[in-house]
DNA sequence: TTTAGGG
DNA sequence: CCCTAAA
């Protein structure tokens, strides 16, 4: 009887626990990254065609005069040439960008595009910001105006359909978890629940037993307080999750994403787990050029920011206008900053460099110029490699100034509550992720995507002529086409991202993402993490950045987006360079991954039922998945938790912990502290009392 | 290795 | 988060 009751009351607290912590994630947002994207892209790219179109038109017509005209873009003089190349070149990354989509079968392409598909179209409403930078572009001034509309709009549409379509790509990988997480958690929840339920019925006390034998032996009585309604939640959580979850890993649901297994820095030599398997992928191939690559990339100065966008691609489209213009400027800025900023990384910099976001100019084009002359014979056969390539051919030697990578978009959705700097933040480790990922590097040529790593570059028809044009360079997340690497699910999080990356990232992502000010921008990453959770996922997103994923797993192949893992399974060879020589540098700290709400509960749970002194057993009951969380982490996690539930809450900083979570820290911790005092006075508890007294 | 605390 | 003394 009292078992049945007891059963029933798990399961309901169960479930209300449940439905509790769901909503909790949709907090961030799960539902409405899609939406929003969907929305501004549409809408901007509408608007930026038609004004592409418009000005396009104007100018050649004026071509002759120039114009003026009267366009109110007086200035324009700014010539026209340069538009009109800016457009086709728009063109054809356009072009390209549909193949390369397409091409890209390694990620789930196909998926992708109709995500991309379905997305876009749909943002419409614009979002304030897309049409504020709209219109700010055009209104700025009348020069800028008229640039801006021309080369902008052009680039933008194109731009955007490449970060697009990258970014779709990410998305899919991070969405799926993101948004699904809770779905996803729910249907496991769901399914799992009446096998839950059943055992339960049948005899809870096993059930108990079976999942945490810890628990069991609880030597206090478990905390429980107050309320039995608390404890039954706790319990069904646990049992939830531990059966559900936590056990099932991989295979079945994947709510518990894989992620953690690879993801977490904690093996942090830098290579992370994702990346190793990355690495492994890609880094033959890559070291070769990678070297090189990285200084031309040095020289240029440039960097290519990863945009990110929330709600719409307006950082997207703002990031790409203004690489010509206002590229310079900000460029200089931001590398004194990211010098000072992360002078300690300075290594990594150097290694990662090359990727650097700075704007995200999604394209990349650069300007390559026959260095040499080179014979024409040039080998012919041989290289793989994308950047060998270039070297390569001893005789024709084709010399390629890289101005800017394509980066790969990232979705980030952040609360509107959420600071600057924790949106900074969280850009970061949403760069983070995807470098630490591992990126490929594309070569593009002639707007097609050249995929034959065996061919020369005389074969591949990159002559040194058309090289300034028509060749490309992108920066592709790791699509992990190779299943085994994303059989791990990556774990996404973001933050994993192997520190490689992350100078880079962190470097130009803060700046790039926090002026544009995504304002919301929770991202994925952080929404992965928050599905995984408890269980510790690992992901913790990250970064998450990042993070994400498991759903994707379900999904597709679970890419996971997540940042961290994005794992790629191609590789580029620039991370892996990194991490190799990164790891030398132990000495690095980790990678601040602040715990999200969803942690903290689970952390909550285990030490309520636990206790606090047994930090080892409460990693394995919550944080078993989470690599990147030890215990000591959780210990010093709940001392901050006890230490911000005394003060008041505008002296708490970061994402606002629920008060509830807060009380509960508060009584558990006070709980226990009493346990251990009774056990620890040798003397009984009568000396104890006597003492009190 | 795990705890427990200080930094 | 890191670092360490103790256990």
């Amino acid at each position: 009887m009292v078992f049945q009751k007891r059963s029933s009351l798990e399961m309901e607290s169960g479930g209300g626990s449940h439905v509790a912590e769901m909503p909790r994630v949709p907090k961030s947002a799960r539902g409405k990254r899609s939406i929003r994207k969907k929305e501004s892209q549409g809408q901007v790219m509408c608007a930026f065609d038609l004004l592409a179109t418009v000005a396009g038109k104007l100018l050649d017509a004026g071509e002759g005069s120039l114009g003026n005209t009267s366009c109110g873009a007086p200035v324009l003089d700014s010539s026209p040439k340069n538009i009109r190349v800016k457009k086709e070149q728009c063109d054809e990354e356009a072009k390209h960008f549909k193949n390369e989509v397409m091409d890209q079968d390694s990620c789930n392409e196909s998926a992708l595009v109709s995500h991309i598909a379905f997305q876009r179209p749909v943002n419409q409403h614009g979002r304030k910001g897309e049409d504020l930078e709209g219109s700010h572009a055009m209104n700025e001034d009348p020069k800028a105006k008229s640039e801006a509309l021309d080369k902008e709009s052009s680039v933008i549409s194109c731009t955007k359909a490449e970060l697009g379509c990258n970014f779709a790509a990410i998305a899919d990988r991070w969405s799926p978890e993101s948004v699904e997480s809770g779905a996803f958690t729910g249907d496991a929840v769901a399914n799992v629940m009446p096998m839950t339920t059943t055992g339960l019925h049948k005899n809870a006390p096993d059930m108990y037993n079976l999942l945490d034998p810890m628990d069991v032996d609880v030597k206090p009585p478990p905390l429980v307080s107050s309320d039995s309604t608390g404890e039954m939640s706790l319990y069904g959580n646990k049992i939830r999750r531990s059966t559900s979850f936590p056990r099932v890993p991989k295979g079945g649901v994947g709510f518990t994403v894989d992620r953690d297994e690879e993801d977490d820095d904690d093996k942090s030599s830098g290579c992370t787990h994702p990346s190793t398997a990355t690495n492994r992928g890609f880094r033959p191939n890559c070291t070769a050029g990678h070297s090189r690559v990285k200084k031309l990339l040095a020289c240029k100065h440039r960097k290519v920011a990863p945009a990110r966008m929330h709600k719409g691609d307006l950082s997207y489209s703002d990031v790409d206008r203004k690489p010509s213009f206002r590229n310079k400027k900000m460029y200089y800025t931001r590398q004194r900053t990211q010098r000072s900023t992360f002078k300690r990384r300075k290594m990594f910099d150097r290694h990662s460099a090359q990727v650097s976001e700075g704007y995200a100019k999604a394209n990349t084009k650069f300007a390559a110029r026959d260095s040499h002359t080179v014979s024409s014979e040039a080998n012919k056969g041989t290289d793989s490699m994308a950047f060998q390539k270039s070297h390569e051919s001893s005789d024709c030697h084709v010399k390629l100034r890289i101005k800017s990578f394509k980066v790969p978009e990232l979705l980030i959705e952040i609360p509107e509550t959420a600071t600057v700097g924790s949106l900074k933040k969280t850009v970061l480790e949403a760069v983070n992720a995807i470098l630490g990922g591992g990126l490929r590097v594309g070569v593009l040529h002639h707007g097609k995507k050249v995929r034959d790593d065996n061919k020369t570059l005389m074969q591949a028809g990159i002559a040194r002529d058309d090289v300034l044009d028509n060749l490309g360079f992108s920066l592709e997340p790791n699509c992990a086409p190779h299943p085994p690497q994303l059989s791990p699910p990556e774990d996404n999080e973001s933050l994993e991202t192997v520190d490689t990356t992350e100078p880079l990232a962190r470097i130009a992502p803060a700046d790039s993402s926090s002026k544009h000010g995504e304002v919301d921008a929770s991202q994925e990453l952080a929404l992965a993490p928050l599905s995984a959770n408890y269980q510790g996922n690992d992901h913790d997103f990250v970064h998450s950045p990042g993070g994400m994923s498991s759903p994707d797993k379900a999904s597709t192949n679970s890419r996971a987006i997540v940042p961290v893992t994005p794992a790629d399974s191609n590789a580029g060879a620039i991370v892996p360079a990194n991490k190799g020589k990164r790891s030398p540098e132990q000495g690095q700290r980790r990678i601040r991954r602040p715990f999200s709400v969803a942690e903290v509960e689970a952390l909550v749970l285990a030490v309520e039922k636990l206790g606090t002194g047994r930090w080892r057993d409460v990693k394995l009951r919550a944080f078993d998945n989470a690599k990147h969380r030890t215990y000591v982490d959780l210990k010093d996690k709940w001392k901050t938790l006890v230490h911000t539930a005394s003060i008041s809450p505008q002296q708490r900083r970061g994402e606002p912990v629920p008060q509830e979570l807060l009380d509960r820290v508060l009584a558990a911790q006070a709980y226990w502290s009493q346990q251990q005092a009774k056990l620890q006075p040798k003397t009984p508890p009568l000396a104890e009392a006597l003492l009190l007294t």
